[in-house]
RNA sequence: GGCGACGUGGCGGAGUGGCUACGCAGCGGCCUGCAAAGCCGUCCACACCGGUUCGAUUCCGGUCGUCGCCUCCA
């Protein structure tokens, strides 16, 4: 179990992992807002915080990883409203698309993926302990937290209220007693369909508090590491961090981890801009291993641009495992092997340095094929699994159409009579099939084309 | 305006006070009938200006530029 350091954005620095319990981490990232399909900005963070914890476990660790679907918000009204169906049916529905969406990426589901409209009672409770402590309070049948009782208000995004925009107007304006104060709770208004009963009234859990509660319910406070992407560092998570603290006393997690952004023409692809580009279709025109790939490439806190140049690379990193695969065996690796995989995983135990770890398996790679004989695979397969990405290695077991046998044979009577004309007509026709011809000192070898 | 991050070779992207990152693409070579794959080599990289230092891409200061947050956003 090597020591891990990872980013801690309330600190601002690398911070060494000091789980609660020895060899227990609870992760919790910040999910999606179902009121449409997630596009790839949305499954940076499932990726980066899901491969965390297969490395985490890799290490020993038992993982208990929470990712939340907010699925009570005013978009999805507005979404709703919109396309004629009740909140509940689109928020299912959307749900339901994530779910099938995040399964395409072939990493597993985390262990707890709650839903902020089944974690009510949590929810009330949590405002009711922060109106009885003074930290909220009642207005007009929706609840406020009282930025200015909390006085370590802005440790985690490093901001001094005074240069807050104290943005005027927006919802619930009048009903603030500061400005800065943000809702808990929202009353129900004419046209929402969804709403619960409050001692203060019917309405809805605004956006922040649903974590706090989720998180606490789930993986208790002062939890390992609470992670997202960061635009969520400011409102949400100082938000949230503020709420726990100020009903706890308690910090709700240990370390903050936020992922950079993807971008799309230089920009931030966001919702809100439109710049967007959906993860099944992403999924569809580049497939998972690329994808998968694409998102190791760059380290995670980075921002990265998300265009086919990019892609292109990331499909030929996976195509060079491919091949390396056909050269691979069974077994123990080398003694050449231990250096690389111990780089490996060192990267990755600092601050999760995925393009690092890459790079010792892209060394790894060199030096197999350099080798000339068959590589004992156990130490590739176990590093390269930690990015689910093993796959890679494994060389499916495609039987060529009796025929493209045949046309093998018939391009092998070519050759040996030297007639290459012939040879390269029959290639050709074996790559109408779908075949590729390699020939080697073992004979030709027949390969789907990609 | 406030806060923060970042500027590395054709592209992507690590890292370090002095020693080859790595991948993709290109070029040359080896292998091959030709290819493909692989291997070898190659392509004078660290935004700019000062400072510290025996020595800075790496530390400090400034300039310019890019991006993020300050409103819903992964």
């Amino acid at each position: 179990m090597r020591e891990v350091t990872l980013h801690d954005t309330l600190s601002g620095r690398l911070l060494p992992l000091r789980p609660r319990e020895p060899g227990t981490v609870g992760i919790y990232a910040c999910g999606p807002t179902v009121y449409g399909r997630v596009h790839v900005g949305n499954a940076r963070p499932f990726v980066v915080f899901s491969l965390l914890k297969r490395f985490l476990q890799h290490e020993g660790y038992a993982v208990n990883f929470v990712a939340n679907i907010t699925d009570v918000n005013d978009k999805i009204y507005a979404a709703a409203a919109a396309a004629g169906v009740s909140s509940q049916a689109l928020a299912a529905e959307m749900t339901a698309h994530y779910v099938a969406d995040t399964d395409r990426l072939g990493l597993g589901r985390p262990d707890h993926e709650p839903l902020a409209s089944q974690m009510i009672p949590e929810i009330v409770a949590l405002i009711e302990r922060l109106i009885e402590r003074g930290h909220a309070y009642v207005a007009d049948g929706d609840a406020y937290f009282a930025v200015r009782s909390y006085e370590r208000y802005g440790e985690l995004s490093h901001r001094r209220l005074e240069d807050l925009d104290q943005g005027e107007g927006g919802e619930g304006a009048q009903r603030k007693r500061d400005p800065l104060d943000f809702a808990l709770w929202k009353a129900q208004k004419p046209g929402e369909d969804t709403a619960w009963q409050t001692p203060w009234g019917s309405g809805r859990p605004g956006w922040h508090i649903e974590c706090s509660a989720m998180a606490q319910e789930l993986l208790g406070l002062d939890f390992e590491i609470h992670g997202g992407g960061s635009d969520l560092t400011f409102p949400h998570h100082e938000n949230e961090a503020a709420q726990t603290r100020a009903a706890y006393g308690q910090p709700l997690a240990r370390m903050w981890v936020h992922n950079g952004m993807l971008r799309l023409a230089q920009e931030k692809m966001s919702k809100s801009i439109g710049n967007t580009f959906m993860l099944h279709e992403a999924l569809d025109a580049h497939g998972r291993d690329a994808l998968i790939m694409y998102f190791c490439s760059g380290h995670y806190r980075q921002p990265v641009e998300f265009d086919d140049e990019r892609l292109a690379q990331a499909s030929s990193n996976v195509r060079r495992f491919r091949e390396l695969a056909h050269r691979l065996t069974p077994g123990p690796s080398p003694a050449w092997s231990a250096p690389l995989r111990e780089e490996f995983f060192s990267a990755l135990a600092e601050d999760f340095n995925t393009p690092r770890a890459l790079a010792a398996a892209f060394a790894w790679a060199s030096e197999a094929n350099r080798s000339g004989t068959p590589v004992g695979e156990a130490d590739l397969v176990e590093m390269l699994d930690v990015l689910a990405l093993a796959d890679l290695l494994r060389v499916p077991v495609s039987e060529a159409p009796a025929e493209a046998l045949e046309l093998a044979q018939q391009r092998e009577a070519a050759r040996a009579q030297r007639d290459w004309a012939l040879a390269d007509l029959l290639r050709e026709r074996l790559a109408e099939l779908g075949w590729e011809v390699r020939d080697s000192p073992q004979g030709p070898e027949l390969r789907p084309l990609a």
